[in-house]
DNA sequence: ACGCAGCACTTGCTTTTAGCAAGTACACGT
DNA sequence: ACGTGTACTTGCTAAAAGCAAGTGCTGCGT
């Protein structure tokens, strides 16, 4: 995909510039929900994206500001994909979609809990799932993984615990 | 685009098979907000959708069940597409994706008041853009439009206000 | 020090979809 | 009868997706 050009100030435009295709919402979803952050977890998400397509829409939705990477700019080693405020305020979105979803696909996967809660207290699950986005990315900065060389002190796994859904 | 079969059974992923391209949200938004309802009403957006591609969705988003279409089935005569409420209920998606863009586009077109209702009281906002959809659909059905012959009794233009967004 | 596995990609090729211009079929008004 | 409007289809080209294979590091074990 090359740069599209803005056809139109239209705010729904715009979104569908940054996410309207096939792949990119999956990838923030597993970034928001499935607690994957690096490029082999991306692959290992059962959709099974293409390797050059995941390529491809991480480095667009850097550029977009929607995520950034950290780790070695090399391509080796395990770099880790976190979102940015800008991502994390895709949450309500990925809230009301995944409510769509799941009243209108009768084999939806969505966790029952978790649509359950979506319904009564949506304000409530949204504040829970935005601020544990929030302190990790907020950790992430406060330790900032070495180029080369000594762990972290604290040897906290990166992967969090993932919020079903 | 020809069928394309689920991958999972995820809400995202069942959403994005859906509505998952760069054409959908826009005919949804034009059918939502911009009292827009006939296929060439559909072709004069701004963003310039291709008449294909256009055909495509649209039939597409009848059998997704997202939208109906009204009027003789042969290919002359104006037919009007109108949201079911499958396709209403997505009104609550469409304004967290026009919220989200009118914070991160510097040259958004969304309406300043439109946003600012949108930030302070959503559900009020939701509640009356989704029962002027709903009047339009019962509307649409108390008076089926004859194949030919007289008009209905009352006069009344199919197209609506225009929802500044 | 060497080999090997894992990670993050790139490359080359085929298939699918989008984009564009033109054409077609039908109905209605004049 | 003829032009105009509406809703498409068709044919062609360009772009993107899908797939398999390959590349270049790097840390790890031996």
């Amino acid at each position: 995909m090359k740069r599209r050009h803005r056809k139109s100030d239209c705010p729904v435009h715009f979104a569908l510039e940054v996410f309207g295709d096939a792949w990119t919402l999956l990838i923030i979803r597993d970034l928001m929900f499935k607690g994957r952050n690096s490029y082999t977890d991306f692959l290992r998400a059962e959709e099974g994206i293409a390797t050059n397509v995941l390529a491809d829409r991480l480095v667009r939705l850097e550029e977009d500001g929607v995520l950034e990477k950290e780790g070695p700019p090399g391509r080796a080693s395990t770099s880790r994909y976190r979102l940015t405020s800008k991502g994390i305020d895709l949450l309500p979105i990925m809230l009301e979609i995944i409510g769509w979803s799941a009243k209108y696909d009768p084999n939806t996967a969505a966790d029952r809990g978790f649509v359950r809660r979506l319904r009564r207290e949506p304000t409530g699950l949204a504040a829970e799932i935005r601020s544990q986005l929030v302190d990790r990315r907020s950790e992430a900065q406060a330790s900032p993984r070495r180029a080369k060389g000594a762990r972290a002190s604290s040897p906290r796994k990166t992967k969090q615990r993932e919020v079903s859904s």
